[in-house]
DNA sequence: CTGAAAGCGCTTACAG
DNA sequence: CTGAAAGCGCTTACAG
């Protein structure tokens, strides 16, 4: 079809070529406005004929819009963002809408400049689980007319629709699983501090430990593998029987840890991780996992969002999601008493690649 | 900072604020001239003042080009494209380029529409892992001045270059490793058919197979969890005593069939899979893979694409990268005739999710 | 139903 | 070192 060429085609060749005005040709591809079939045929002929392909950027400006969103998370290789950007871009494809890919990794700089690229982009609309909740760009951004909706994390901005999981409830419920299980030492593998999902599963675990009458035991691997490994060796040092893990990617870390500890998982330990990552029933022993559901809350986020770039106008909506729990084998065999003999090497000096 | 306003600023009013030309303020945020020290200043003291935020849409369309890449692959959860991803967003951020994701799922005409968006939005370049690598978009594409790095399938248009890995070689020394441990009866299961990497590992296994005057054993699991399940639940069936499973996403449902079908690996059946998942070592048993070097294909992806973006003219490259064996404990216990009695179920009743 | 003209918000030769 | 003016390639009121 098309004429290869150096150059590319502007609207005005092709309405030359067709014999009609610049406007004729955008009425035609845009169908804005009535044209006469023969008209039409004519003009669609030669975009086919000479292979027009309207400069979008062009139409962008002059439309004052950017069927674009921004779809910020701090960690792209996380299953569970990578499952929320799926489900995203299914959605804002359907509708029209591309996808700008942004990652922070939890750096509050990256964030700030990736919030900047968004606002100068003029997106009509960002899904952002936040790093820094209140940083002034996303107020910014809502400020520029885009619609913003925050995911797992809120933001400080009440004009933003959130959509967010019960993760005290997911951490209280997983601790009082092993509590009932007739675990006493059960420590909390937590996230990166400052991160509110690390938080609120941490305040679950402790209000389950104090109902219990526990002493609570935490240690922090900072939401990756090799710190779960690490704090999960810290804790089996000081003798814990369970742990709760505050997310998939320090499950592996935790998992691999008892291993090193020569340790098994359930005879020696129980582990539930919160966080139901795609691996989970393939692990030895299967993970026993509270389940966010991601797609749900991916689905609900981009509905939230194209909705109010269709025109929706209603006041910023909450809505939080509950984990299931997935039983599976690496919990929760009950306390056994002091079945270790000695004492666990706390930080290991393989060189692991995680 | 920003004093809020509904409209967004121009550069116009930054301009009379200050007392100078909307050129001068240009020159001062785009450092494109010498400015006078003391103008510098002060322009920068008002876009402080006022949070002005230059439309990059206008910046895009007046200075012909947009700092955009699209990453083009075919499914954005399977960690293989995951990793990819990161590591190409990684490198376009500290260049300044944005990433657009265009997920295809393997479908010619969302790779065609997808191509076409990058055509509109007239991107600097593209990573493409092709679904229909002779589809004409790509060179329209590049005719249209982008660069094109093709990853992991080569394209059919001979500008774009491509890296790639040695999928025959990698196929053939996995079986190489099963016939050598004695396996008779090897297995394949293979991936999607008319995607050359499925087509490349299939050669690679036959190869092997027919070197070692073995008769080879197919059948395909498109490269899905669930298709990998049933492919391997016949291959069992036929009596296969090794495996060759030719990607990840496979493995997960190779590794459940032999659950399934009540065998153990590697005691009844050796498993050794192409391409090295963030899980391969936590499974039961752990799976011995050949890994890709995923993230240095992905740097030298965007390396090539980038360096051609800053100018360079050479010729188009093409890198073949090797893979490497992970040996870990799902193989290779050698084979042992009719170890099993009855006929293995052929397909799964279990609804299963994967 | 169609065209001429203005304008989206920048950047950049050009002139001084 | 700085400004006035043109122009990137579209879309869209406006007029007919």
């Amino acid at each position: 079809m098309s004429l290869v060429s150096r150059q590319a085609l502007r609207i005005r060749e092709v309405a030359e070529r067709a014999g009609v005005s610049p406007a004729t040709v955008s009425r035609v591809l845009n169908g804005t406005a009535v044209v006469r079939e023969a008209t039409r045929e004519k003009v669609l002929a030669v975009v086919d004929e000479l292979g027009y392909r309207p400069n979008r950027v062009a139409g962008n400006l002059r439309r004052q819009q950017v069927q674009m969103i921004g779809v910020v998370v701090s960690d792209i290789e996380n299953p569970h963002f990578t499952q929320m950007v799926r489900a995203v871009e299914d959605t804002a494809y359907l509708k029209g809408y591309r996808v700008l890919l942004c990652n922070t990794d939890e750096d509050p700089a990256k964030q700030r400049e990736y919030l900047g690229v968004l606002i100068a982009e003029r997106v009509a609309g960002a899904i952002i689980s936040p790093t820094e909740p209140d940083a002034p760009e996303v107020s910014e951004l809502i400020d520029h007319g885009a619609a913003v909706v925050a995911f797992d994390r809120a933001v400080a901005d009440r004009r933003a629709d959130a959509v967010l999981a019960a993760n005290s409830d997911a951490a209280r419920m997983a601790t009082e699983h092993l509590v009932g299980a007739g675990h006493k030492k059960v420590g909390f593998v937590g996230g990166l501090a400052g991160i509110e999902t690390a938080a609120g599963r941490q305040s679950g675990y402790e209000k389950a430990m104090s109902a219990a009458g526990l002493v609570p035991m935490a240690a922090q691997g900072g939401f990756r593998a090799e710190g779960g490994r690490l704090a999960t060796l810290e804790l089996l040092g000081r003798g814990a029987s369970g742990l709760v893990v505050a997310n998939n990617l320090m499950a592996v870390g935790a998992l691999v840890a008892v291993r090193e500890a020569g340790l098994r998982a359930p005879a020696d330990v129980s582990v539930v991780a919160i966080d139901d990552p795609p691996w989970a029933e393939l692990t030895d022993p299967p993970l026993t996992t509270f389940a966010q559901p991601v797609r749900a809350m991916a689905a609900a986020a981009a509905g939230l969002l194209l909705g109010r770039l269709e025109g929706r106008r209603a006041r910023p909506k909450r809505q939080v999601f509950a984990f299931e729990l997935r039983h599976r084998g690496s919990c929760c065999r009950p306390a056994v008493p002091s079945r270790r003999g000695g004492a666990v090497r706390s930080n290991g000096s393989r060189n692991r690649k995680e």
